[in-house]
DNA sequence: GTCTATAGTCGGATAGAC
DNA sequence: GTCTATCCGACTATAGAC
C-alpha cells in the first residue's frame, strides 16, 4: 500500500469517526464523510466498497483502545486499586476520546445493519476473564462480594455517561459545566464504599 | 376531536414508538410508521405535519411516565427506602417499557434535529428539586454524603443499562439471559453500601 | 378525512474518461 | 487513482380526486 493510500484511508476513518459519532450510522452520509476527508464520493468508495465497510473498519481500529481500561486489570495487583484504575482509565478515555465512546454507545443502543461477531467474541472473552479475577478476590475476602459481571458493566456505564461532557449534566447544571473532576471523586466514593470487605447492616 | 381521530393519533404514536425506538430518529421512516399504524402515508401527514412533529408529540406523551420514578421521591419518607424505591421504579419502568427507555437514551446520545426546551426545563427543575432533598438528608446525617446530582444520574444510568434486556449482558452471558432479577439485588447492594451513614476507611 | 399519484430531494453506488 | 456524470432507489412532503 502506497503512502498516499495510507494517508487517504486514515483521513477517511478520521472523518467517519466524526460523522458516525455525531449522527449515528444511519444519520451519517457518505457525502459528509467524503467532504470531511477531502475526497470525492466515488474516490471514497474506491478505498472502501461500502458505508458498512467503513463502519466495520472504524470499529476494528478503535476496539483495542476501547477495551484497554478493562484489559489492564491485573490479577496480581491490589484489588481495590486495580478496580479504581479501571475506573480512572475508562473515565480518562471518555474524556479524551468522547467521539469513540459515542460510537460504541450508539452501537449498543441501536445496533448496526451489519453484525460484528469478532467484536462480540472479544468483548465476551475479556469480560468473562476479568469476572473470574474479581470473583477470586471476593472469595479471598479482599473485596466485598457482588456479581462481578454486573460490577464490570456498572463501572463501564457509569463512566460512559460522562462522555461528550455529559449532556444530562449540562442540561441540569449549565452549558459550560464540566463534570469530569467531580465524576472521579464521586465514582471513587461509590467504589470504595461498595467494595469495602465485610459489609455491615 | 372525534373518536376516530383520537384512535388514529394513538395508533400513530404507538407505531412511532416502535419505529423510533428500534431505528432511531433518522432510521425510522414514515412508510414504516404509516404501515404499522394501518394508515396511508399522506393520511399520516394529515394528523401530524412532519416527522419531527410526530417525534415531538411522542416525547411529550412519554415524559411524565419517564420522570415518575424520580418524581416520586418524597422528602417525608425514610431516606434509604425512598432512594431504593426510585431505583426499583426506574428498573421496573425499564423492564416493562424498554422502547420508551431507548427513545430517551437515543435522544441523549444523538440529540434530535429539533430542540426540546420544555422537556429540558422540566428535567432540570425536577433534578434540582430532588437534589435539594438528598442534600438535606446528607446534612442531617441520614445518608452518607456525596454529590446528589451525580447520585441521581448514577441511578438513572445504572438502571438504564438493563433496558431491552441489556444487550451487553446478553452478548457476554448468552442470548436468553435476563439480568433484571440480579440487577435489583446488585443495585440494592450498591446503594445500601454507598449510602450507609458515616462511611469508614 | 382519506385516498392515489407524484413531485422534489437526497441517499448509496456505478460507469467510464483521463 | 481520481474525476465527472449519472443511475436508481428511498425518502419526506404535497396536490388533487373522491
Amino acid at each position: 500500500m502506497s503512502r498516499i493510500q495510507r494517508k487517504n484511508r486514515e483521513a477517511i476513518l478520521s472523518a467517519a469517526l466524526d460523522m458516525f459519532s455525531q449522527h449515528g450510522f444511519k444519520g451519517a452520509t457518505l457525502d459528509q464523510i467524503a467532504a470531511q476527508a477531502g475526497l470525492s464520493k466515488p474516490n471514497l468508495l474506491y478505498y472502501f466498497p461500502s458505508k458498512e465497510e467503513i463502519h466495520r473498519a472504524l470499529l476494528n481500529s478503535l476496539l483495542d483502545q476501547w477495551l484497554l481500561p478493562l484489559n489492564s486489570i491485573s490479577a496480581k495487583g491490589e484489588p481495590l486499586q486495580e478496580i479504581l484504575s479501571y475506573m480512572r482509565r475508562k473515565l480518562e478515555l471518555v474524556r479524551i476520546a468522547p467521539r469513540e465512546s459515542r460510537i460504541f454507545a450508539s452501537l449498543i443502543l441501536l445496533g448496526a445493519p451489519h453484525s460484528h461477531p469478532a467484536l462480540e467474541e472479544e468483548v465476551r472473552r475479556l469480560v468473562l476473564e476479568k469476572a473470574i479475577v474479581l470473583r477470586d478476590w471476593m472469595d479471598r475476602g479482599l473485596i466485598a462480594r457482588c456479581d462481578p459481571v454486573h460490577l464490570i458493566f456498572a463501572i463501564w456505564t457509569l463512566t460512559q455517561q460522562y462522555a461528550e461532557c455529559g449532556l444530562p449534566f449540562r442540561v441540569v447544571l449549565g452549558e459550560h459545566y464540566d463534570p469530569h473532576q467531580e465524576a472521579e471523586v464521586f465514582l471513587e466514593q461509590v467504589l470504595r464504599r461498595m467494595l469495602r470487605p465485610r459489609p455491615q447492616w
